[in-house]
DNA sequence: TTCCGACAGTGGGGTCGCAAT
DNA sequence: ATTGCGACCCCACTATCGGAA
């Protein structure tokens, strides 16, 4: 039996090294250790995440417990692992009282440490330098298998801690028992971002439109149909129109892979937003989906994964021709900047640049999927600044930024940014805010609004709430412009004009 | 010895469902 | 009826380790 205080022991290790072999190493040591039972509660806890998924507890609610810690260790993973379940089930009226009850006689029975430990892992940051890769390599290690094995096994059953109980019963014959099950969503293979064009193309290559929609996975058994997100939760039900179109294929069984997105009356996208709009929404059919489809894992009875993704779009255009992402395949560079720029005249994001002799591996490992996309950069005014957490405690992190108003009032503040700053740039900025501060509260440091600064941006999208009813979209911080003033950054209508169709 | 692939962390805007106010 | 919380859609970027070249 191994205790609750084990895993935080553990925890510990492996959060004060850097070395990642360190922390396999701490990590392979525990689930060494573990009862059979406790490897898949076990595991999740390691790796980060709650067994059995999250357990509608937020900081919020933690921050609201104050429970005094017990003296001695005695929780078991297994006690843990039902009290996160229990919690989880808790619903209805009067449920945030009961929910801070069972939490609270949880931490009661904890120590220090392992309160600590529990906090963090509620919710959801427990910052020990060790998620998914980490946590396969240490499998790997434990059970005496090779990493690609375990790699494997996880991408087809889309679950760690499965993957993990799997490997240290059975070895390398029972992870290779793991297939693609149909009704059993993969872990999806992801694009990683290129320079440009140009470095994508790169070999026999695919180049294909970048919607800008939710990703989706399609299982068809027969007749019965099951849709998943890229985290492999299951919305079936919030997309009947896919479900029907897919139950039209002409095929017994297949896996599809592809994007979903709302379009308008002239077929063009909507807005990521209201394509979000239709998640959760039960049946609600007044914005209806449309599949792009550009991958295919399975069709009757044949898994695909391991084959060249030329094999697996051949299999696309048998069994879903008409709803294949527009593409081109093995261009040349001239026809492949074409697509990308018919990609944007219709109002799409980019394209994505795959390599024709990759398998299907989830993750962005390989970089056989290159994304690449229009940038976008703009001369904002620094209003603010939020101090930073965890690494970047004691900086200023988080920058608010304004346009200029054309009308000669203060700058409308169109969103924040943390992204594309050094550590060196980091420190500089944290100093230089200071020096300007009119005003801070207990997060953010207020700044007289004339220091410039070049945003990158993807593009601009409407906003409930910013003043100036518009937000930056993937904002990140090229450079400072010192050479600048507030008088010459872009104004508000500058901003405006990126909105699609402005 | 240098280079580069893979990871983890640090957060961004927005929408929904649900419970509390 | 409105507000706040939590979950989950989309996501970019830097620092770092450790194996590849």
């Amino acid at each position: 039996m191994v205790l609750l205080a084990d895993v935080v022991t553990t925890s510990h290790e492996v959060s004060v090294t850097r070395s990642r072999k360190a922390k396999t190493a701490a990590i392979a040591g525990l689930l060494g250790r573990l009862d059979p039972a406790e490897v898949r509660p076990a595991t999740a806890l390691l790796a980060g995440e709650l067994p059995g998924g999250r357990a509608g507890v937020g900081w919020s609610t933690l921050a609201a417990l104050a429970v005094a810690p017990a003296p001695d260790p005695s929780l078991t993973i297994s006690a843990v692992d039902a009290a996160i379940g229990e919690v989880r089930l808790i619903k209805g009226s009067g449920s945030a009282q009961r929910r801070t009850a069972a939490l609270t006689a949880l931490l009661a029975q904890a120590t220090a440490d392992e309160q600590q430990f529990l906090v963090r892992l509620l919710g959801g940051e427990l910052r020990q330098g060790a998620l998914e890769g980490v946590m396969v390599e240490a499998i790997a290690t434990a059970a005496g298998v090779p990493t690609d094995a375990v790699r494997r096994a996880f991408m087809l059953s889309g679950r760690l801690p499965a993957t993990a109980e799997a490997a240290l019963r059975g070895g390398e014959p029972a992870l290779a028992e793991f297939g693609l099950e149909l009704g059993r969503p993969v872990r999806p293979m992801l694009a990683s971002p290129a320079e440009d064009l140009e470095s994508a193309l790169v070999g026999e290559v695919t180049v294909e439109y970048k919607l800008d929609g939710a990703r989706i996975q399609v299982h068809r058994d027969g007749d019965e149909v099951h849709v998943y997100t890229r985290t492999l939760r299951e919305i079936t039900r919030s997309v009947p129109e896919l479900v029907d179109l897919v139950r039209g294929l002409d095929c017994r069984s297949v896996v599809l892979d592809g994007e979903t997105l709302a379009l308008d009356d002239g077929g063009r996208p909507r807005p990521f937003q209201e394509t979000m709009s239709r998640f959760g929404a039960q049946n609600s059919r007044e914005l209806l989906l449309h599949p792009y489809f550009f991958d295919c894992l399975h069709l009757d009875g044949a898994d695909l994964v391991d084959l060249p993704l030329r094999d697996r779009l051949d299999a696309l255009a048998k069994v879903a021709p008409q709803h294949r992402i527009p593409a081109a395949v093995t261009p040349t560079a001239e026809r492949a900047a074409e697509l990308f720029d018919e990609a944007l005249a219709a109002g799409h994001e980019g394209v994505v640049v795959k390599d024709l002799d990759s398998g299907y591996a989830a993750g962005r490992r390989g970089r056989a999927w290159r994304k690449v996309k229009p940038e976008h950069t703009l001369d904002l005014v620094v209003l603010a600044a939020e101090w930073g957490h965890g690494r970047r405690r004691g900086y200023l992190s988080n920058l608010h930024l304004g346009a200029r108003d054309p009308d000669g009032g203060p700058p409308i503040m169109v969103g924040k940014t943390f992204k594309g700053l050094t550590d060196e740039r980091l420190a500089w900025q944290t100093e230089e805010f200071q020096r300007r501060e009119t005003h801070r509260d207990d997060w953010t440091v207020h700044i007289a609004p004339d220091l410039v600064v070049e945003i990158e941006l993807d593009g601009v999208q409407t906003s409930p709430r910013y003043p100036g009813g518009v937000a930056l979209r993937f904002a990140r911080v090229l450079r400072y412009r010192p050479d600048k003033d507030a008088a010459s950054a872009d104004s508000i209508e500058a901003v405006r004009a990126l909105l699609p169709g402005g």
